[in-house]
DNA sequence: CGAACAATTGAACCGATTCAAGATGCGTGG
DNA sequence: CCACGCATCTTGAATCGGTTCAATTGTTCG
């Protein structure tokens, strides 16, 4: 509750071009006319209340988004009716991609506490990058991240390892939009974090008090404060970062 | 080291056209003119021997590769020198793509057995899908669904669901390639199967026991006929295939 | 044939889960 | 403003799946 109502008076290109393009990962190398083009097929949205659903799995796919403020979470149900976190989404970041490939949207994409993003049309950002080759390798840079992010999650690693390395991206990639590395809010429930990891909550809970009488961090409810960035890092194997 | 350099005698583009673009996920919906701009820009190289790497993490990114016969690993090596298996590729199948990213191969690619395959030059390739939209398109299918593939592997799955997964998995990329999905070959060893999913050698020869006993699948070292398909589908929870 | 390696089998062990309470925080209404 | 109730989080003890270690069998190849 504590992230703010983003009250999109203005219009809407414009607002979102401030406070979402600046620190999105598509611009990367564009000019401003470019720039331009990119921002003239955004679209900004009203935000999201807590659990409201930005887009449910098999859902015939037309759009990717862009956070602009809060917290989303991605989530694929398997036969069994159980499901898994497959990420989440920090401000600046973008998802939807997965979806792609099948037309439709293979998770479910769900706000955390409320939430605000900007929503482009696959189909015109498809067609934009045929214009502009920069864009379009931008694009295949952002598929290709992705891979080798979900990769990395797939060796074997023990509950400490982790949720380490899970605390480790998390600040890496606050820190790289422009936020603090070292102080930071657990937006998202335990249950989440563990759900996300793999792992009970209660192990979380047991590692969250481990990592904090060990000196690495202090936690306070979803307050948390990295103390020994260096000790996590080499805690988790750093297969994400190094 | 056992590579050798394309010894391309015959116009390299005819000769990889007939082995391997044929069944080459690549070329959906293309005419001829395009094909042949596509082909223009493939090499073929020499046969790989066994363990003989194709590129190894860190070297810096020029080309993808499809696989025209036998098979390749692709294979990550974590902050303490242990390796994980990521993937195995088949005959038609593309590797390398993970590495746009970083414009260094963030894994090294090895045969298992004696296998070949045809190289693309990603630059080219990229400059290419400029003027083919249908091309750039399935590039962009293309990782999407690896995406997706190593989302769903994230899953947290009891050994013998992961094993089924596997096996099921396997097959169905078999039958898209025009091989048998029944019957196959495990070109790779137990080994590297434990490894890829994250299990014991140990844990797969008893489970290919049980299943076996339990009349899933009659295996004789490499030689694998799989009995009752829909048995294993069901024991995977089948999010890789559903 | 015999060495070297891969696969199998058995038994002890361990990390993480599960189950079951308890503690803590938080919104709601009296 | 406090008391209640619900949800989340924490903590402890028992249990289990899968690993590890060790020994055996099987396979390949010089």
């Amino acid at each position: 509750m504590a992230n703010q109502i983003a009250s999109s008076r203005a219009p809407s290109f414009l607002k979102c071009s401030q406070c979402s393009l600046g620190n999105l990962c598509l611009p990367v190398g564009m000019n401003n006319q470019d720039m331009g083009e990119l921002e003239s097929i955004i679209d900004s949205t009203s935000p999201y209340n807590d659990d409201a659903p930005v887009y449910t799995a098999g859902q015939s796919f037309d759009k990717i988004f862009a956070v602009k403020s809060g917290m989303f979470k991605s989530v694929i149900v398997d036969s069994l009716g159980n499901d898994h976190i497959t990420g989440f989404h920090l401000p600046g970041e973008l998802f939807g991609l997965d979806a792609i490939h099948s037309e439709k949207y293979t998770s479910s994409a769900v706000s955390l506490g409320t939430s605000s993003l900007c929503a482009i049309e696959y189909k015109e950002l498809e067609h934009l990058s045929h214009r502009l080759p920069s864009l379009q390798h931008q694009l295949m840079n952002l598929m290709s991240k992705e891979v080798r992010t979900s990769q990395s999650l797939n060796v074997d690693l023990t509950a400490e390892q982790k949720l380490a390395g899970f605390l480790v991206a998390l600040s890496s990639r606050y820190k790289q939009r422009g936020y603090s590395e070292t102080r930071f809010h657990l937006v998202m429930p335990r249950r989440d974090i563990a759900n996300h990891l793999n792992m009970a909550p209660e192990t979380v809970s047991r590692l969250f008090k481990r990592f904090a009488n060990d000196g690495l961090l202090e936690i306070n409810r979803t307050d948390l404060t990295i103390v020994n960035m260096q000790a996590l890092k080499e805690m988790s194997g750093c297969l994400s970062v190094c």
